[in-house]
DNA sequence: GTTTCGATTGTG
DNA sequence: ACAATCGAAACC
């Protein structure tokens, strides 16, 4: 029998975003045609004080989901190649949210593997845009509402997230490393394997 | 209008 | 360590 799923409500994502951040640690992220996986690593955006966040020169074309209703999806183009996505989650100032950076897939892991090729189980969601290629997310789901609609979901299986997550600085970033907000769920193993940036001595 | 660079990944 | 690859942001 499969375990009980649980919407999560618009409250869920209208509170402080790193504080959603660690509560998505175990949710699940789950697409119509049945892909899913279990969210084992996140980054909050914070607006405003953040310069790492997109948003934080304001609203532009590109972030302007992150600016809208928390609880819909903020999908973003980088690299000149990947998709990353985002739910979009603040309490007081717009335009922040929680990067969703690593799956552990629970469902649907055949079409994930006909989408990403040739890849171990192990890397199948780990990263990012690993794991927006896996479950199929592009463009065209920027703005889609996770709470309501026949998109993308992300539930509550009754999985807790977990008590005291691994805090890190986010990777991949050059302001804003003072701030521990990439949580990481203790021992799993399908977590991004986070490489440190190499810098030039 | 032109240039720079990125919330990354795969390969060497 | 570095190329891939292109649109948004930054700069003039």
């Amino acid at each position: 029998m499969p375990p009980r799923r649980t919407r999560l409500p618009r409250a869920f994502y209208r509170r402080d975003t790193v504080h959603v951040a660690r509560e998505l640690l175990n949710k699940v992220l789950a697409m119509p045609d049945g892909r899913a996986g279990r969210i084992v690593e996140v980054e909050a955006y914070c607006a405003g004080i953040d310069p790492a966040a997109h948003t934080y020169r304001g609203r532009t074309a590109r972030n302007a989901t992150m600016f809208g209703e928390p609880g819909h999806m903020y999908v973003y183009f980088t690299y000149g190649m990947h998709w990353c996505a985002n739910a979009v989650a603040w309490e007081h100032t717009p335009g922040a949210g929680v990067l969703i950076r690593a799956l552990e897939p629970i469902a649907g892991v055949d079409a994930m593997h006909d989408a990403r090729g040739g890849v171990s189980e192990r890397l199948l969601c780990s990263g990012p845009a690993r794991l927006t290629q896996a479950l199929g997310i592009t463009g065209d789901l920027n703005g889609a509402d996770l709470v309501k609609g026949a998109g993308p979901r992300i539930y509550d299986d009754g999985t807790a997230p977990p008590l005291h997550p691994i805090a890190t600085p986010r990777i991949g970033i050059r302001h804003g490393l003072e701030h521990l907000w990439r949580f990481v769920v203790p021992g799993n193993l399908h977590v991004s394997p986070a490489r440190v940036k190499m810098v030039q001595a």
